[in-house]
DNA sequence: CAGGTATATACTTATAGAGGAATATATTAA
DNA sequence: TTAATATATTCCTCTATAAGTATATACCTG
């Protein structure tokens, strides 16, 4: 990785949004209909958030009959995997990403609208 | 540190001038004029990059005579002190940051322009 | 004080990107 | 085929910010 791909990584990392999806997908995969619920964000929103991760290879996608699932790319950056890392720490001092992942835990991620997000 | 800190920690780190800036000073101190003469950038580009960066509390800055001094910020943000751990194990993937420092090595930083930089 | 040096700021232009509204596309189901 | 659902894209507006030019400020020396 060169420093212009450097830089790259960290302005995916310098909005809130998507540090937000990044910490729940680093949870496991997810599809926009969930995160959307989750992040309490339009589908426009979202959905842009995650094209612009994906265009700079943080994540990958996958269709699955009418859901697209995202995952955070299986080849990780390593920058990018010891800053979710620091994401985890930080759970302590801001709610958000922890509560983030509370609804995640409360959903039912198995049946609900996607039906084999496993 | 909150989420919205989190990010601007990012915003900072998102341009190669800043970071070619943090991974200097974090070999130690420095005033403008090296740092302008090392990344061969005008005077103007490396003082704003420098007001940004201290503008948001990643460095602090220290006059002496007619210099200012630049170094990362005492109670570093354990985010950035991650980060610029990171950016040293680049050096080996992207000359960039290693030619500069090569040069800060070659640069004789204790007498030139800056009287003591110690 | 005047002149020189180091650094900062103001002003301008250009570009990236965030968010909203509307619309398009892909897939499924009937 | 038609309708419904999930997601993506286009168009628009607005803000942040990068870089350059010119100018201002701060400090030093004589």
């Amino acid at each position: 990785m060169n420093s212009d791909e450097l830089c790259q990584v960290y302005r995916c990392l310098c909005d809130k949004t998507r540090l937000r999806i990044l910490n729940l997908l680093s949870d496991g995969d997810l599809c926009v209909c969930h995160l959307q619920e989750i992040l309490k964000e339009t589908q426009v929103k979202v959905s842009k958030h995650l094209a612009y991760l994906k265009s700079h290879g943080l994540v990958e996608s996958e269709r699955r009959a009418n859901w697209m699932i995202y995952r955070i790319t299986k080849k990780i950056n390593p920058i990018l995997e010891n800053n979710l890392k620091c994401l985890q720490d930080l759970t302590s001092e801001d709610p958000i990403f922890r509560t983030d992942l509370k609804h995640l835990d409360q959903m039912d991620t198995s049946a609900a609208c996607c039906p084999t997000t496993n």
